[in-house]
DNA sequence: GCCAACGTTGGC
DNA sequence: GCCAACGTTGGC
C-alpha cells in the first residue's frame, strides 16, 4: 500500500465536508498541476493519504482513503489531461499534527510537503506514515 | 530554446 | 496583505 498527503483549504473543501459526504466518498478534483496529476495517477483504491488544512490551520487533521482510481476530472475541461480519484474520510486525528510540529521533526525534515510546500498532492514514506500516525494518536 | 513577465499557491 | 517559490506563457 502507498501512502500520500493531500491538500485543502479548508474554506474550499474541509475535513469536515469529506466526513459528511460518507462512504460515498466525494471527487478530488481541481488538481492543475502536473506533479500533483502523477502523483493521482499513481494512487490505488485502498491506499491511505493524510489530510492537511492548507493555510487556515496548517496542520493534518485525518485520514482518508482512494475509493476510486484516477478518471478524468468532470470539472477540467472536455479533453483535458486533468484527472481526480475519491476519496472517503477513514478516521479523524485524535491531535491534529501542525506544520510547525513537523517542521521540527529531525524524522520529517525529508517530508515532502516541508520540501515541496507548494505541491498540493504528495508521497508520503512508510516511515513517514506510522510517525505522523503516533503524533496524531491513530493507528497506521 | 531562452528568459522575462506574470499568475498562483501557501506560509508568514 | 505581503512575498517567496514555482509553474506557465509569450516575445525574441
Amino acid at each position: 500500500m502507498a501512502y500520500w498527503l493531500v491538500k485543502s483549504e479548508p474554506d474550499a473543501f474541509s475535513w469536515d465536508d469529506q466526513v459528511k459526504r460518507g462512504k460515498k466518498g466525494e471527487p478530488w478534483s481541481g488538481v492543475r498541476n502536473h506533479t500533483a496529476k502523477l502523483n493521482l495517477m499513481k494512487m490505488k483504491t485502498g491506499d491511505r493519504a493524510f489530510f492537511y488544512h492548507s493555510n487556515v490551520g496548517k496542520e493534518i487533521v485525518g485520514v482518508v482513503e482512494i475509493a476510486r482510481e484516477a478518471y478524468s476530472d468532470p470539472t477540467a475541461e472536455e479533453g483535458s489531461p486533468w484527472v481526480c480519484v475519491d476519496t472517503v474520510a477513514v478516521e479523524p486525528f485524535k491531535t491534529p499534527v501542525t506544520l510547525d510540529q513537523m517542521k521540527a521533526d529531525p524524522k520529517l525534515s525529508e517530508m515532502a510537503l516541508i520540501k515541496f510546500s507548494r505541491l498540493s498532492v504528495q508521497p508520503v514514506t512508510a516511515a513517514e506514515w506510522k510517525h505522523v500516525c503516533k503524533l496524531g494518536g491513530v493507528k497506521a
